[in-house]
DNA sequence: TTTGAATTTAAACGCCTGTTTAATACAATT
DNA sequence: AATTGTATTAAACAGGCGTTTAAATTCAAA
């Protein structure tokens, strides 16, 4: 029984619990039991509830990050190709399960309902993250395009990713069961946003090449 | 004291605490001391905590609805003018602020944790908004794109709109206070959702109408 | 004025929560 | 072998929660 450190056995067994229940709804009895360890053990090793959570959390980040990583990109790489791993690793982070699924889950709580542990996540996994996307888009937009805009257009792929995730109850109900496995699996998804994603910002890129020749007509759609 | 109907109060009071506190963390206690009613008013006039919640939902669903309400249309209407009308009233719904926006509030984290009473927003409230987008995409896009990719298209739409409300928090860590005010207001988050999403849905009209002439290469993007 | 149902009230109930405590067990050190 | 410090345990603690209860009050109809 206490062959294996009580302390490791907690951090195991609380990640799945608060993912699947939350920080609020989640106990230390049930974390406890399902350690197999006493009661007081979260308290005695942790000194809280709250500092279990936290450090749960950072174990979920680097698990996060190991599951689903960014493939290596050479020098010639092209940016769309760029932009297509990134577009697959956030979907797989986001939509992935399986049996290491709770560290998906219990981030996008945390990003939900920000809580401290957020800035961390933020300095350490979302910024890091983002600023890649932002350089990739600033290989395919070029530097004429302003910054904020490239920003924007990050958020807007980010958004698409994000939304199967936070609204996949919602789509399932509008949809029907059926044609949510007919045309919304994870590939599918992969493909839309990439599509819908590329079309917008080669236009973007276009409407910024065409004001700077002012040669062009005022239609800057296609 | 009681010149004012004691359910009625009750009900005008559970919004804002229910939208600020989630429906676990909101304390009968709690409304009923804002109320300035008697403890057991919600048992006596409710029945439970919970159908007090239910009462909630639906009148923030008929809140929200007429809140934000959208602009009518004529026969005449351009589709890119009323599908700019529906990104203003959805964003404007999701990201509005005031005395009234606790419906909004209140509504998101139930599609953000979908309870019992998710099942009626979607039938009286999101099914409806979203059939209206899928109208307009069809008149954008035409007969020739299938339904699904259409549908693709609203939900990639509504991503965008969806996004600032649910990450603006992670927006205002990532970006900076000052960043944020000067390039993510509500006007100019539509501005940019309505042309990166026209951009990409031209494109994909474009890419059906060039695979049913059969005759165009294989260039299917800009 | 009387009656009786509807409402309001203060108090308590029973349950669950995170946390603390004091006793015990155990292994390493002196 | 005695001591020391760490680890584990069962039990209790203190507080908050939704809900119930039974008495008090209100108030309109008879």
């Amino acid at each position: 029984m206490s062959t294996i450190n009580v302390r490791e056995k907690l951090l195991e067994v609380a990640g799945p619990v608060f993912s699947e229940k939350g920080f609020e709804k989640a106990t230390v009895r049930e974390i406890c039991q399902k350690a197999d360890v006493n009661l007081a053990s979260v308290n005695y090793y942790f000194g809280d509830k709250e500092q279990l959570y936290l450090e749960v959390i950072c174990l979920a980040k680097q698990m996060g990050v190991s599951r689903a990583p960014l493939p290596e990109w050479t020098e010639t790489t092209p940016p769309e190709q760029k932009l297509e791993d990134w577009v697959k690793t956030l979907v797989r982070r986001m939509l992935g399960t399986g049996e290491l699924s709770w560290s998906n889950h219990l981030i996008m709580r945390e990003v939900l309902r920000p809580t401290r542990a957020c800035e961390h996540l933020v300095q350490e996994l979302f910024r890091p993250f983002v600023n890649i996307a932002d350089k990739i888009l600033l290989e395919i937009l070029g530097e004429d395009v302003p910054d904020h805009r490239r920003m924007q257009c990050v958020f807007s792929i980010a958004a698409q990713c994000q939304f199967y995730r936070v609204s996949g109850g919602l789509v399932t109900l509008m949809l029907g069961e059926e044609e949510q496995k007919a045309h919304y699996n994870t590939e599918q998804i992969i493909e839309h946003i990439l599509q819908f994603s590329l079309s917008a910002i080669k236009n973007l890129k276009h409407e910024y090449l065409s004001s700077e020749m002012e040669s062009s007509s005022s239609l800057n759609q296609i």
